[in-house]
DNA sequence: TGTCAAGAATATTTCGATATTGCGCAGGAT
DNA sequence: ATCCTGCGCAATATCGAAATATTCTTGACA
């Protein structure tokens, strides 16, 4: 949780291999469970072992890899429990950081809200090329709306451990393309109900919405999980 | 929040250094606003300045220290902003934990609490030497002790934050010793309370008393606070 | 054939030095 | 007098290799 907002771009070589390595984790071009090696990826990012050293350091602290004194770092491998106590977390949390973001906001937020859940919208989810995972613009974009949900939540902290767990989610998002192709219009209809609750200002109800959103998520991974297990 | 669950003791020299450092900080050994220079912790540490730096860059992510590119690293400062900011997120968070916890605690728990109670009622909280600065023993029981009473919340996500919390706060509660002298009666009996409604299975209770020993802190060092700006 | 130990190979951790960046001050131009 | 420019100093960022730890390989011995 650096805080770089002051800053208007990537200054040091050490944040740059961070922001790619964490990219390249959560856009899934390394799967949960690689184990990384130094070799390998001061290769890749052409640079010295200090600085990717410290990107995975950074890493090891979100919990986004894990670090093994002596053995190394390998991206955080993907569980069922894991993603129930990530599920409920995020239930507990986000819940209430929405609630809290819905009492707040002002009409500055309510229009951050509508934009980015129309580029969203218009959005496409999957590529012609990959049926399985969701494109780049449309992670970004999921990312951006949710992210403009909780905005207004007047408490920093609260919102970025939120944040945090969305990004955990992520590996598992990831992976959880449904099998069945309805599901898009699911997604997209979820979203809608959950921005007209928020404008609205009913918090208890967006809540509700928000909550059966993440959950069906879970549920989609659920069955993805096994369907990949049995391979 | 690197896992070394699965590790006897402190293993590689940046764990060593990353420890104290960190206990460094959180004993108001550096005080809050330090800069931390390089040439002086690689002396003080004896290592070189890339262990300095692990360290460091793991604080900052956990945002005990900040890290300014080409700048540096200092420990991050308090404000009264910041205190209210997290004294919130601590009642919210940390009084869910607490109430998961007392839901789903077993006899095993519940002796554990008893123990880590009595540990702490029976340790002295000022010493004869500094009458402002608790002990390092008492500082030590009392984390225990409050980590005691959250840890059989069965979700591990939501109770490392509420840890994560409650070591971001250390930062504040190390110069709230307030400035009457009777409060070392009221914190004890407002343990006690706390004790008595987790036994007794009244998390709503609980939970209450937890939120209010938690603001009359913050409260505490309000006075204190103001009180050194006179200076 | 199985076990164990010594040594080779591989990977991680730590170091010390070099390269780079930012800051302050002096000197000169406007 | 004020502002700009360039030089030197101090601190950070990065590198590449040495030191340390672990894993793998090989071969002797029971």
């Amino acid at each position: 949780m650096l805080d770089y907002a002051a800053m208007g771009g990537v200054t040091t070589r050490g944040e740059q291999v961070y922001v790619q390595l964490r990219s390249d984790i959560l856009s899934g071009r390394v799967l949960p469970g690689t184990k990384l090696r130094f070799a390998d990826l001061t290769e890749r990012y052409e640079c010295s072992t200090s600085v990717v050293r410290e990107g995975l350091t950074r890493l090891a602290e979100q919990g986004l890899v894990q670090s093994e004194p002596q053995h190394g770092f390998r991206v955080t491998p993907v569980s069922a429990d894991d993603l129930e106590d990530l599920t409920t977390a995020r239930c507990v949390l986000e819940g209430l950081v929405l609630r809290m973001s819905i009492k707040n906001g002002d009409i500055a937020w309510e229009s951050e809200v509508v934009a980015a859940h129309h580029a969203l919208d218009r959005t496409p989810m999957e590529s012609d090329g990959d049926p399985v995972l969701m494109t780049e613009d449309w992670t970004l974009a999921h990312s951006r709306f949710h992210g403009a949900l909780l905005a207004a939540c007047p408490n920093q902290r609260l919102r970025m451990m939120a944040l945090s767990l969305r990004d955990a989610a992520e590996l598992y998002r990831r992976w959880s393309r449904p099998i069945g192709h309805d599901e898009d219009r699911d997604v997209r209809s979820e979203h809608r109900a959950l921005v007209d609750a928020a404008l609205r200002g009913d918090a208890t109800e967006a809540v509700r919405l928000l909550e059966e959103h993440l959950r069906r998520t879970t549920r989609a991974l659920g069955a993805r999980e096994r369907a990949i297990s049995i391979r």
